[in-house]
DNA sequence: CCGTAATTCAGTATGATTTATTTATGAAGA
DNA sequence: TCTTCATAAATAAATCATACTGAATTACGG
């Protein structure tokens, strides 16, 4: 058996891609700077074909454009695609990691809660019941003490509401959201304990849902991803003593 | 002085990106439909390079893969990057039209109260008066019937609104609110005279970001979104008797 | 059944050529 | 002298063509 997540050397293009869109997204790159292409083919050891196929791709980031005679200008965050994946990424890699945390909060704020309230309007009575299911799993897992499986199965049932919803730009968050609660986990601001109001809500999410009742489960999941800000702010604040970062 | 708004001849690649976009979000390229680049170059009559960097483009949309000795591989619509401007826009133009309507609406739905009741946060005295004078401005070319004005005035609003909520994420979406709004407009789904409930609900936006009421911005945003999608449904279905569609 | 070789694509490299755009140039006109 | 405008030179991206490398799969032979 060969190990299992080698992964098997990425093609030269996605590391171009990754570097530069890193460099631009920390700000090494700043805005309105001009790159050549033969220059990047130099400076990385690539051919062109390689530095063509990366750059092209940043132009459709909206991260770079190129325009004959100049050259490929780095443009400022406003025309980056701020819901790509991969810019997303380089965001929270980025020192501006916080604010990009905050952002992405407040996105989720702003989605899941209606999520919720489409989900009660068209989920399938299978899909409700589902999401009750998943629910009471969640819950025993968190009064359980079983922290890997409450996360998975939190990721599990975030992602199902958004699908509930009906919306596919909807569902597709269901990866913001996962990067959340993981982040949450691996940088240690989650309580060990899953707060017993928040085991509730979801609960509560998942009935409202079923039955129907659209504006409970908007106010549910309201809560639910408030909770979610403040536990973390607070955790946040005391891990981070006056004076410190990163 | 030359003709201002005549595309000097687009690169081929971005004609490529375009056609294979469209095709895939048409569905007349189906999901785990196989092309080879070598077919690719003779089908379109162009080079290798312009083949591959198409498809590179599209692979970073999520819209195709490629796999070494399989082909590139066009995947289904749930790893599309249903945020990206050229995804929204290809997806419009398909026959999938008014699904992709219904889930802008209901995206524009959950980001608009919210990025209403940021702005109510944040906003500082002089963004808060700008708001306010813009509606202001916003009411009298509604009542003045001044429908390019109004269209103009309304874009920049929402726009304003969503810079105001202090969220980049928010802000970028004013691209598609202008396009959900300039549609409705070009469509002739759009009310002679907007409606003064809808003109009051914009001053009221504004007054309630002024004087930092996040929950009556929030409230009064929700039913401005809410109106907008009442007026659009009750023009459809006027102007389509039944058994009509396209 | 397993290991090896052949096959088949995508991936990479490189040289030559074309094209759009800017900048420089220069001649005609005020 | 200074403008104006057309024209030429320069530059870097865009395109084309070809060759070569390498990974994954299939076919083959033991």
């Amino acid at each position: 058996m060969k190990t299992p997540h080698s992964d098997p050397t990425p093609d030269l293009h996605t590391v171009l891609v990754q570097n530069l869109g890193l460099a631009i997204a920390e700000g090494t790159l700043q805005a309105n700077s001009v790159l050549r292409l033969d220059s990047l083919e130099k400076e990385h050891n690539v051919s062109r074909s390689v530095v063509r196929e990366a750059t092209r791709v940043l132009c459709s980031m909206g991260m770079l454009e190129s325009r004959r005679r100049l050259g490929t200008v780095v443009q400022p965050e406003e025309t980056w695609n701020l819901y790509d994946p991969q810019v997303i990424r380089w965001r929270l890699a980025s020192s501006k990691r916080l604010d990009q945390l905050q952002a992405l909060n407040e996105l989720r704020g702003a989605i899941e809660p209606q999520a919720a309230r489409l989900a009660a309007r068209r989920a399938s009575l299978e899909a409700g019941s589902d999401l009750v299911s998943l629910a009471a799993r969640l819950w025993a897992a968190g009064h359980g003490g079983n922290q890997d499986e409450f996360l998975r199965l939190d990721i599990e049932f975030h992602a199902a509401v958004l699908r509930a919803s009906g919306n596919p730009m909807f569902s597709q968050l269901h990866n913001l959201v996962k990067e959340l609660l993981t982040g949450r986990a691996e940088h240690g601001l989650m309580p060990h304990l899953p707060h017993h109001e928040a085991l509730q809500l979801h609960v509560d999410v998942a009935s409202a849902i079923q039955r129907g009742e659209a504006e409970s489960a908007h106010a549910a999941m309201s809560r639910i991803v408030e909770q979610f800000v403040e536990e973390m702010a607070e955790i946040w604040s005391k891990h981070h003593a006056p004076g410190e970062d990163s």
